[in-house]
RNA sequence: GCUCCUGUGGUGUAGUUCGGUCCAUCAUACCGGGUUUUCAUCCCGGCGACCCGGGUUCAAAUCCCGGCAGGAGCACCA
């Protein structure tokens, strides 16, 4: 060791002072030129509401644009009527559960099907600059030509007769999968992905949001290359699946004299905790009836995390730290867990939840005098400026969970060591003894019905029970002892009874 | 098959641009201990990794070559 700090004194002596390596925080600098202008975009599909995956793309935008003072636009790429519909209530959920999760607005929102006449009007002046051409060739003819690097005979077509090909597409007189518009590339092109690829279609299956009036749909090659130019955007991060796009939309960019953006990739995403599933396979089950909504906690849903509680500081943080590899991860939810309890444990208040509740009765011995009126305890353990809550035990009736009911001495905590013969709990000291195991129980003098949802191995299961009586709020969420964060999902006006929604432990 | 991307502990990640106190960072998970009248939070300790093989060099996670493994794209989807 010696050795090489004599060496590194003659040859490197900056090496010595050198810092001994830490963990970067925080994303990675992006790449900004002479302007300082940062414009990124977040292009979600309205076909369906955002899943965890697509939280990637809104925090990581999001919080790029916040670094450098920058915009974020939020743009819905609904060009297609066919294979992917959109979902028109898709369109005010998604900007909702952007704000959400990045805590800003979208400095811009964009639906490219209400930019139809700008890609229109582009694509015929690149077809009258003859960077593009109509094609009538059907896909798969077209496919061996490309893979053979041989033009397909429409390609020699001159401008006017292009023009002409694109106006009857316009006007509807060419049917579905007869005609294409392509970006000419050199066939020789490694790789086949890129030759001549399609920029625009025919679709005749009408556009919720503006109907039939265009036959002629951009694909999201051309469309999102000619708006992120028309919007000025300067970095796109998007997932390495789309390298191809990158290099397609070069070439549209190298033909108009355009500079194309900055372009970082992340890999792919699995959740442990759960399975395959797209935007597409959710909806479809989610019309069949397997889900009661996109909420549905056991979905990996934006809107089913929103329901069950997680903070979007959580889900910010976690992506953060995730940085943008392009390695293609499988993560787990408990790392989100993770944080998720670190932010909200302390200001979380505890309440009692006996699920299966045995109802006991508290019997004093004769001889003992101490009867306990009531108990008194923190709202949470480490803060006591949370104040306290209060139990009455004028009943002498006391429920615990089933799970815990044996036969025995036991703490119920915060109040007395007891020994549960049959129905009975009777009563030992209010000091704890030795080796009594704690657990928790609520007192019929205050308590009420309650009842809690946890999505567990595939389906929703509704435990019932009993919790203390609080003021609660629906939407506020709460620690149960010994079992977890759970959120109020209602109280009901005439009984008082609770529901709740598990978050998790 | 063609084109491209990626390989650091169980899972993620820093460090790789420009080789050097790197016997490798941090988080999470796990194990052990402490605090706590919750199985929560908090605190302490531990575990555990540079895909493989060559090469260059005084020195390689880092540079070069060759393998291997995993993934993605090859849609008139996004």
């Amino acid at each position: 060791m010696d050795r090489v700090r004599e060496i590194l004194e003659e040859t490197n002596p900056e090496a010595l002072n050198r810092e001994r390596q830490k963990k970067r925080v925080g994303l990675p600098e992006l790449d900004i030129d002479e302007t300082g202008d940062v414009i990124l975009r977040f292009a979600p599909n309205p076909n369906g509401l955002l899943s965890i995956g697509h939280s990637r793309g809104v925090v990581i935008n999001s919080e790029f644009a916040k670094m450098y003072s920058g915009k974020v636009i939020l743009r819905f790429d609904d060009t297609d009527t066919k294979v992917k519909p959109p979902l028109v209530s898709a369109y005010s959920s998604i900007e909702r559960e952007f704000e959400w999760i990045s805590g800003v607005k979208p400095d811009a929102v964009i639906r490219a099907s209400s930019r139809m006449d700008v890609y229109l009007e582009h694509a015929e002046e690149m077809i009258s600059l003859g960077f593009c051409y109509v094609c009538k060739c059907s896909a798969s003819k077209f496919k061996s030509l490309r893979d053979e690097m041989v033009a397909c005979p429409c390609r020699e077509n001159g401008i006017e007769e292009n023009l002409n090909g694109w106006k009857m597409m316009i006007l509807g007189e060419i049917g579905e999968g007869e005609g294409v518009v392509r970006v000419k590339t050199e066939l020789d092109l490694p790789n086949p992905a890129l030759r001549d690829w399609p920029a625009l279609r025919i679709q005749h299956t009408p556009h919720p949001l503006v109907g039939d009036q265009y036959k002629v749909w951009p694909l999201l090659d051309f469309q999102s290359a000619v708006e992120d130019h028309l919007q000025g955007v300067t970095h796109i991060v998007r997932g390495k699946d789309l390298m191809d796009s990158t290099r397609k939309q070069t070439l549209l960019y190298e033909h108009m004299g355009w500079k194309y953006p900055k372009t970082l990739y992340w890999g792919r995403v699995k959740l442990h905790d759960f399975g395959g599933f797209s935007t597409s396979s959710i909806r479809e089950s989610i019309e069949k009836g397997d889900f009661s909504g996109w909420d549905d906690p056991r979905l990996p849903t934006v809107a089913a995390l929103r329901r069950r509680g997680y903070t979007p500081e959580a889900i910010r943080e976690f992506w953060i730290e995730l940085g943008l590899t392009q390695k293609d991860i499988s993560i787990s939810m408990q790392t989100i867990d993770s944080k998720n309890s670190k932010i909200i444990d302390p200001d979380t208040v505890r309440r009692s939840f006996v699920g299966d509740p045995v109802k006991l009765s508290l019997i004093y011995r004769k001889d003992l005098s101490g009867i306990v009126e009531g108990v008194s305890m923190k709202n949470h353990p480490d803060h006591p400026e949370m104040g306290y809550r209060e139990w009455g035990l004028e009943h002498r009736v006391i429920y615990i969970s089933k799970n815990d009911y044996f036969e025995g001495i036991v703490r119920l905590k915060d109040f007395a060591d007891i020994e549960i013969e049959g129905k009975n709990a009777i009563f030992i000291s209010r000091e704890r003894g030795e080796s009594a195991h704690i657990i928790h129980w609520n007192s019929s003098d205050n308590c009420r019905m309650a009842e809690i949802m946890i999505p567990e191995d595939g389906e929703n299961k509704i435990i019932s029970g009993l919790i203390e009586d609080s003021e609660y709020r629906v939407g506020q969420i709460i620690q149960l002892e010994r079992m977890g964060f759970a959120k109020i999902e209602s109280v009901s006006n005439e009984s008082g009874n609770i529901s709740l929604i598990w978050l998790h432990g």
